[in-house]
DNA sequence: CCTGGTCCTTGCCACAGTGGCAAGGTCAAA
DNA sequence: TTTGACCTTGCCACTGTGGCAAGGACCAGG
């Protein structure tokens, strides 16, 4: 029984893919024609070909790229692998969707901000090495460290985030003379204050800088951020947050 | 005084973008620079237009389309379009992460499929047109039409679920003669049997028409769903629905 | 003034995957 | 044979960014 072989439009329509993608996948070895008419160049498709065609189709319409589909069709353990990208993916855009709703409802980077002179305060600090992603949770370590003593609790970050290492650190500001503590210098500043959860710091750390740059200001060291309503006491809709950022003197 | 102007190197860093992206600005006309070197072409930013850069920034993290940013920098309500694409992608998300789990966990494509002869059955049908997205709120809607009547749930849904208007229908399955009742016609079909959320029926029909399409049938007529344990009586987890495609007969 | 290092310029290629379009050859039914 | 549907290859386009190249500009030190 001669195999019954069918021409690219037909084969793609059965298999609901365009002749451009069944053309583009053979050109990447993904899905090879049956057969290849030697002097016309017409492919010809094997119906048996069509349950590979349904699994391209079908990864596809999951994103999964191309070369990622071809390990697949080998092994389907790999998926797993873009599995935990769609899921970060999720992630990302749910962060997105709440920075847009918060952005529409609040306005495009309009934090009030103030310049003012800051005095020197002194910090005990318990400091953590950390990524970008785990800064809440090192700052939340950190506080629990420090969970004891009394007095206002603070943040300091480095301007820098880009940095695969971040030193972040968590402090609580304290009358007692001597011993082991962090001099904050005394200086200018520019202050403004975030009411919302600290997702969306990011939005008025922006906004902050936008209000800095655009008057001839450099910043300077690191930012602090003041805990004036933390999680202890308040919903994340509640939590109230100063974040300050020294100047640097020089201003012409 | 005499505006203080920045180079794009300098002006690059400030804003955290690069300085490929700061002349791909400036050619889409986004962000021109305060002055431009007529000999040299150097582009020299002002300090003021920190605020429209770091703006610019922002809403390429949230993955805001550059021409799109050029609109909501004019009136920032047009983000909430992005914003309902950027849920819209959550959405979409969530289901491939979903099928993904489940090709991991069942295999793709492997559906046990066996080609039975269906004699004809006689349906009470109530039909809806609507758009792919709607098709179980649409069969729902059906079913709950025909809550009275006695017997198996059907429901009929068209092969080709690319067109904009799907006419499906939601049945039950009668034994009194005559009437206003729906022929299904006797032959030979293919069925599977599929066990989950009505979300995964898309993974099953792929197997389905692999397994058809592989050994040279075709499918015919709409594709019929009976549904052996149904919304009213199980959890999503436990839903059961048979699909079945009837086939052409001439199969050489 | 020269030199070297850093900065800036323009411009092309690349990515991923698909659609569109064009020029031209092939197939099959009438 | 004609006609119309189908097939071929190939190039350009999209989006936004990075990389690389060749070449000019700037600035500080000698």
């Amino acid at each position: 029984m001669t195999e019954h072989l069918l021409p690219i439009g037909e084969f793609a329509r059965m298999c609901r893919l365009s002749t451009k993608q069944l053309r583009h996948y053979d050109s990447l070895g993904l899905l090879t024609p049956a057969e290849v008419d030697a002097s016309t160049g017409y492919r010809y498709y094997s119906a048996t070909q069509a349950r590979r065609a349904l699994a391209i189709a079908l990864l596809r319409k999951l994103d999964v790229p191309l070369p990622e589909i071809a390990e697949a069709l080998r092994d389907e353990r790999v998926l797993g692998r873009h599995l935990g990208r769609v899921e970060a993916e999720i992630e990302h855009r749910r962060r997105t969707a709440r920075a847009l709703t918060r952005l529409l409802d609040e306005g495009l980077l309009r934090q009030e901000v103030s310049l003012v002179q800051e005095p020197a305060r002194r910090l005990v600090v318990h400091r953590t090495v950390c990524a970008l992603e785990e800064i809440g949770s090192a700052v939340g370590h950190g506080m629990r460290a420090l969970a004891d003593l009394p007095g206002p609790r603070w943040g300091l970050f480095p301007l820098d985030l880009d940095a695969s290492e971040l030193t972040v650190a968590a402090g609580v500001e304290t009358d007692a003379p001597g011993g082991d503590v962090e001099q904050l210098p005394a200086g200018l500043v520019a202050m403004t204050t975030h009411v919302g959860p600290y997702e969306d710091l990011t939005l008025a750390y922006q906004g902050l800088f936008a209000w800095i740059y655009e008057r001839g200001h450099r910043p300077l060291g690191p930012a602090r951020e003041a805990y004036l309503a933390g999680p202890l006491t308040s919903t994340p809709e509640q939590l109230v947050t100063r974040l300050i950022i020294p100047l640097e003197q020089n201003h012409e």
